[in-house]
DNA sequence: AAAATTTAGCAACAGCGTTGCGTAATAGGG
DNA sequence: CCCTATTACGCAACGCTGTTGCTAAATTTT
């Protein structure tokens, strides 16, 4: 956790990272583009434009004419001055993902892990796609460094994997520490579904308001995007959303309770009906509404991607059921818009975050 | 809401607002102490002092002597240098309190509301219990405004009561407008659930993580505290926390779904049992813990405290059979320390954190 | 060709935290 | 009694931020 300072180089940072943000959702912006989605003066913006463009993340991409008065001058984002490799760790694969400043995914590739991998397996996988992808487009001085986004319970601030559910060779690995010595490269870590809810956040940018990110894979789960920051909880552990009960008198669950979303999920799922599966899930993302009352859901994981289109009409109908209860709430849902790549490219957004995101400011 | 564009205003407000809540919850201190809180260095503390001092609101009260060295300023809070009145609007009371600068609590009063009251009604009440408190103390000019801490489903943002649950003249009622019009004081509406955690948050100062405060009084609510703001979701409607299901084949509430947290609930208390219906609450805690992975929950409201011992007792086993699984997670469970007064003392202190607290710095 | 309109940017400015360094106030030792 | 070490405080200069005032440039309209 980058601790900064109420100083004039936080706002620096910060209104770089506005005008960031507007060159990663607009294809093209001009200066007035700015001014009206800041509240900045134009002077600011110039000279926060000039900076940008000193370090190469800006360029000038002519003119526009409208009418009358001086041609505005049109900027673009120099999506191939930075990328960030993601990564996504699952149980049984490794998903790489070589992402650019603009959030394009332009390399994705998947490779199988051994059952039960250590460590040094999951170490060894990395470096060979790394590698690989490096190789590609010459990368060198560019690349800001590797984003893990993993299963938990995972320690997101000191970069300790704590006890990946199902995989008996981790508890409490400084993954974060390995393998930037390892690899040679910064490295960020954090749960699956927190960087699947940032690859949504970033590609909609600053107006994405609270969101959820449901991910169906061997376990249900949620990401979870409020007030424009990630949620993380006390513990990184806030997306247990499968372990939620909701049948007080349901089957007992690996967790020790009774009734949670996910057994009670899995259930139908073995039982072969899809539907009643993803109504149950739907049930769950309404609550979820209730208690956060979100502005969009986001569907993801490996298990709804099979049956993408049961899951969205049923969580959309329930969604919109109870939205015609209050008459004036409104929820989008969709499927994820990065398919597959979704984990993985939400942890290489939060690498370049680090550098060109809003600067965290903890009040202590 | 107010828009703070990230220039040098926003830097003033937002270190005043750190050495202010360590006023708050320091009887007393001194630079040292807040250069450690909050990583400025001294000469800027010394600075930030200088002007709160000039406003009034911290005074040094003598020196220490800890040994060698020159002695250091001790500084404390000017509780009475500023005041602001909160309102618990429930449905059948009216709850005003009085809340110095300090966040202590110095008059609370209660008095009845009509059935089924209209916005006239409450105005009028309102009315007069703040004469009645303004006169206590001569509070001219310490006065900054009225906090009104309601049922919901409110929008925040605007001060527009939508559709007050139970009320049957409150729809689309512009009540913060009227009330700023009517009592000549700056108004702030927020449902009663986000003024309550607020309040705990105020308490506890800058290191109060992820909370929730459950509130149980005719009906089941929720407000959450969470990465050091308020949390109110995208339409201020977060905190339906008692419709949330958690009995899929249960009975039909009145929200239109079946095995709602409060109809559940409700059962329970009308069979007599509390202890089963402690326990039923204590579910939907650790579905939230599930969920968000909080640092505190705070029990509070009319009903709940009827039975205080038996719902803490639920709820902090519940909550710890839970962290038991885990193994390092912690969540403190406690009854609201402000008791009755907690919804009230919340919406007063908004309103002195919008002129002392860390200013908003909205991504667009 | 002149006027109107829109955009861009130079220059001076106020205000923030930071840095460097001098000063005040105390205790302890010779 | 004096000197030194120690701790706390603050003036002054500085670098940097966004802001303000104003001028210049580039275009269309009259």
């Amino acid at each position: 956790m980058t601790r900064v300072t109420a100083d004039v180089s936080f706002l620096r940072g910060y209104n770089e990272a506005l005008v960031m943000a507007v060159g990663r959702t607009a294809r093209t912006f001009e200066r007035s583009t700015v001014v009206e989605a800041t509240g900045l003066t134009p002077q600011a913006v110039s000279k926060v434009i000039a900076r940008l463009t000193t370090d190469g993340l800006i360029r000038s991409a002519g003119v526009r004419r409208p009418g009358i008065g001086k041609p505005a001058v049109v900027y673009e984002l120099v999506a191939d001055s930075r990328y960030a490799i993601g990564a996504h760790v699952a149980r049984r694969t490794l998903r790489l993902v070589l992402v650019d400043l603009a959030g394009t995914v332009h390399h994705s590739t998947v490779r199988p892990l051994p059952r039960d991998f250590t460590p040094e397996q999951l170490l060894d996988a990395l470096s060979v796609g790394i590698d690989a992808m490096a190789g590609i487009g010459d990368l060198r001085g560019r690349l800001t460094g590797l984003g893990i986004g993993m299963i938990g319970p995972l320690d997101h601030a000191n970069g300790l994997v704590r006890d990946a559910h199902g995989l008996r060779h981790w508890h409490d690995v400084a993954l974060r520490e390995i393998a930037e010595k390892h690899l040679g490269l910064p490295v960020h870590l954090d749960k699956d579904v927190t960087a699947g809810i940032t690859a949504e956040a970033w590609r909609h940018g600053a107006t994405f308001g609270d969101a959820a990110l449901i991910m169906v894979e061997s376990g249900i789960g949620g990401g979870f995007w409020l007030g424009g920051a990630a949620h993380r909880g006390a513990h990184t552990n806030a997306g247990e959303f499968g372990h939620t009960v909701v049948d007080l008198n349901g089957p007992r669950c690996v967790c020790g309770r009774h009734g949670c979303l996910e057994i009670v999920h899995h259930h139908a799922i073995e039982a072969g009906d899809i539907a009643y599966a993803a109504r149950v899930l739907a049930v769950g993302v309404v609550n979820l509404l209730q208690t956060l009352d979100l502005a969009h859901v986001v569907l993801t994981g490996a298990d709804l991607l099979q049956h993408p289109q049961t899951y969205l009409a049923a969580v959309t109908e329930a969604v919109e059921a109870d939205a015609r209860r209050a008459g004036w709430l409104s929820t989008r849902v969709a499927l994820s818009s990065l398919g597959a790549d979704v984990i993985a490219a939400g942890a290489a957004m939060q690498v370049l975050d680090q550098h060109y995101g809003i600067p965290e400011l903890a009040p202590i």
